[in-house]
DNA sequence: TTGAAAGCGTTACCAG
DNA sequence: CTGGTAACGCTTTCAA
C-alpha cells in the first residue's frame, strides 16, 4: 500500500488535517510543526495522489483537446503538430496536463465530448477545427463547461474564441500573386463547411473581384497525398491556373509534388502561397510563399483565456481576440524575369 | 449540481449499489429494474464521474507519454507526430486517454515522472527517447509502475521494450551506399548518450569496417535547422563525404538544404539515407531514401504491450520485441551513370 | 437479487 | 493554531 496523509499524520503525529494544511502550505502552522511534517513526507516519500484530491477540489489538473482526424491522417499534419508542440509549451509554465484524444467521426466527436466534460475527465476544453454548425459549441454552452475556441464561432455568442482573420489572409496572398503578375489564381481549400477553408475562400473571392473573371475554387482532403491528388487533375486540365493558394503549407507540397510531375516550375509555371509558415516552407527550391499564422501567440492566447475561465480569473480584451497574420513572401510567389 | 448514482436510485426507488451495478452491467439485475434505472440514467442525463470512479478503483484510463524537447522544439519532429498520431490512433478502440507532457531538462524529467506515477495520475507509461543510464526506468522498476519502453534498455532486465534493431539498420543504410560506389560515407548523429544515436553510429561502423579507412562520425541537434549548420561546416571542408547517413528525415532536409547552398547536387555529389521514412521524403527531387522504423506497428506492439501490464494480462513473447526495419531506397542513394 | 455500509485519500468546515 | 469530522461520488463486500 502507498503512504496516504493518514500514514504521515501518524508518523509526525499531528492530525491528518494538519499534513494536508502542510501541503495546501497554510501560513497558519506553526513552523515548528511544518517543519516536522515536511520531514516525514520526504524521508517516507510521501506523494499526494491527484485522484483524491481531484475527486475533493473539482479538478483535474487535465486539459482536454480533442482532434479529428481519419486514421492515420494526423502524422502528416503539421498544424497539428504546431498546436500540440505551443500547446505543451504553454502548459509547462502551468500546473495543467494535456489529454489528447482523437476520433474519426462526427459521432465519435459527441462521444468523446461527452466523455471529457459530462464526466468531468478535464477541468476545459481547447476545440479546433469546428465546423459550421458545431454541434459540440452548444452543448459545451449548455452545461456551462469551460472551453476555448481556436477558429471562428460564426456566431454573436459570447463564445471566448481565438482566431486569424483567416478572410483577410487569403485576400492578401492571393492579391500577392495578383500583383506579381499572375492571371490564373486559384485556390485549394479542404472540404465545404471547414470554417477555416471556408473563411479563406471567402477572402479569395474578395481579392479577384474586378481582377480576375474565373473564380478558380477546388475542394480537396487534408494531407500531402490527397492534394496532391487533385492538384495532378488541377494541373492537367488546360485550363489550369498559373498560380494557386493552397490551404496549408502540407497541401501545397502536395501540389508542389504534381507540379513537379507535370513539368510545371515554380514560380513562373506555377505561383503558390500556402498557410501556416512551417518549416516545410524551406525544404523547396526558394521556399514556399507562406501566411504564418503566429501559432505560438494564438496558441498562448487561448491556452490563457480557458485557463482564466477554468479558474473563475477575469478575461481580458473581447470574447473574439484575433491575432494578425503575416505573408512571408519566398520564392515560390516570386515571379522571375529571367524566365 | 451535477446529477449522480444518489439521485437516480432515489428517482429509480432502487440503492444507489443497484445503480452502480446497473452501470457496470452486472448480469444479476432484475431485467426490469435494469431498464427502469437505464431510462432515468438517460431522462436525466446521468453520466458517471470520472473522478470518484479513478479513487475507488484505482484506474485513471490514462497513458503518459512524456516528451524532453527544448521550448519550441517539438513542431520540427516528425517523429514525435508520428508516435502521438500512432499512440492516438490505437488507443482510439480503447477506454484510455493519451496524457501528454513535454519537459526541457532532464530534472523536468524527473520531477514530472514523480508527478505523473507517484501521484498516480496515470496507469501507464510509454518512455521514448531512452539515454544509457536512464533513471526514470530503475525509478519506475523499483514502484513498479507500469511502463513500456520504446527504445533500446540497454540492459538484460526484464523490462518490456519494443525497438528497431538499429544496429543492423545503420549497418544496411551504410552498406547500401557503400554499395552504390559512395567512397566517403558519414553519419550525422544527434549528441553522445541518445540511444538510437549510439545503436546507429555502432552500425554504421560495423559496415565500414574493411571497406572504408576514415571514420565520419558528426554529432548535431535534432531538427532541420541544426542539422543544416552543421552540414554546412562539414561540407565546406575538403575533405567532405560523398554520401551521409543521416539520424532522420528532418535533419536529413537541413543537410539537403546545406547541400543545395553548397551547390552540390544529390545524389551524385552526396548519396543520402536517413530514417523514418516519413512523408517528408516525397517532398524533394526523386526523393529522400529512408529506413522505415514502421512506426505503426511498433506502437501498437508498445501500448498493447502496456494494457496488458496495467490489466494485468499475460504477455506474449520475449521482453524485448524488435520490429523489422525496411530500407526504402529512393533518388537521394542511387548514383545515376549520366552525371 | 438487493440494500446498507465501509471505504478510497483528500479538502475544508467547525469547534476548541 | 490544531484536531475531529463530514463530505466528494463511486465500487464492492457483506448480510438479508
Amino acid at each position: 500500500m502507498r503512504v496516504t496523509q493518514q500514514d504521515i499524520a501518524k508518523i509526525a503525529s499531528v492530525s491528518q488535517a494538519t499534513v494536508s494544511r502542510v501541503l495546501a502550505g497554510d501560513e497558519k502552522v506553526e513552523p515548528e510543526i511544518r517543519k516536522r511534517v515536511t520531514e516525514v513526507m520526504r524521508a517516507h516519500n510521501y506523494q499526494p495522489d491527484v485522484r483524491a484530491r481531484q475527486l475533493r477540489s473539482r479538478r483535474t489538473g487535465l486539459i482536454g483537446l480533442v482532434l479529428n482526424r481519419p486514421a492515420g491522417g494526423l502524422g502528416e499534419d503539421p498544424f497539428f503538430s504546431a498546436l500540440v508542440a505551443d500547446i505543451l509549451d504553454f502548459l509547462r509554465d502551468h500546473p495543467y496536463h494535456l489529454c489528447l484524444d482523437m476520433v474519426t467521426s462526427e459521432a465519435g466527436q459527441t462521444a468523446i465530448y461527452d466523455d471529457m466534460l459530462r464526466s468531468r475527465r478535464v477541468d476545459g476544453l481547447i476545440l479546433v477545427e469546428s465546423e459550421a454548425r458545431d454541434h459540440r459549441i452548444a452543448r459545451l454552452q449548455q452545461d456551462k463547461f469551460p472551453f476555448v475556441l481556436i477558429g471562428n464561432p460564426l456566431t454573436g455568442d459570447e463564445i471566448s474564441s481565438v482566431d486569424n482573420d483567416n478572410v483577410a489572409a487569403a485576400e492578401l496572398a492571393t492579391r500577392h500573386l495578383l500583383d506579381q503578375g499572375f492571371r490564373r489564381v486559384g485556390i485549394l481549400g479542404a472540404r465545404r463547411g471547414v470554417t477555416v477553408s471556408d473563411d479563406r475562400i471567402a477572402g479569395y473571392q474578395r481579392a479577384i473581384r474586378g481582377r480576375q473573371h474565373d473564380h478558380l475554387i477546388w475542394h480537396g482532403d487534408f494531407g500531402s497525398r490527397a492534394a496532391q491528388e487533385v492538384a495532378q487533375t488541377i494541373l492537367a486540365d488546360c485550363s489550369r491556373p498559373d498560380a494557386m493558394v493552397v490551404l496549408d503549407d502540407f497541401m501545397a507540397m502536395g501540389v508542389v509534388g504534381a507540379a513537379r510531375k507535370a513539368g510545371l516550375r515554380l514560380p513562373n509555371d506555377l505561383g503558390l502561397v500556402s498557410f501556416n509558415d512551417s518549416n516545410l516552407c524551406d525544404l523547396i527550391d526558394r521556399g514556399l510563399s507562406s501566411v504564418s499564422l503566429r501559432m505560438p501567440e494564438l496558441v498562448k492566447a487561448a491556452c490563457d483565456r480557458l485557463l482564466r475561465i477554468i479558474e473563475e480569473r477575469p478575461i481580458d480584451g473581447p470574447h473574439r481576440l484575433i491575432i494578425p497574420t503575416e505573408l512571408r513572401v519566398r520564392g515560390s510567389s516570386q515571379r522571375m524575369e529571367a524566365a
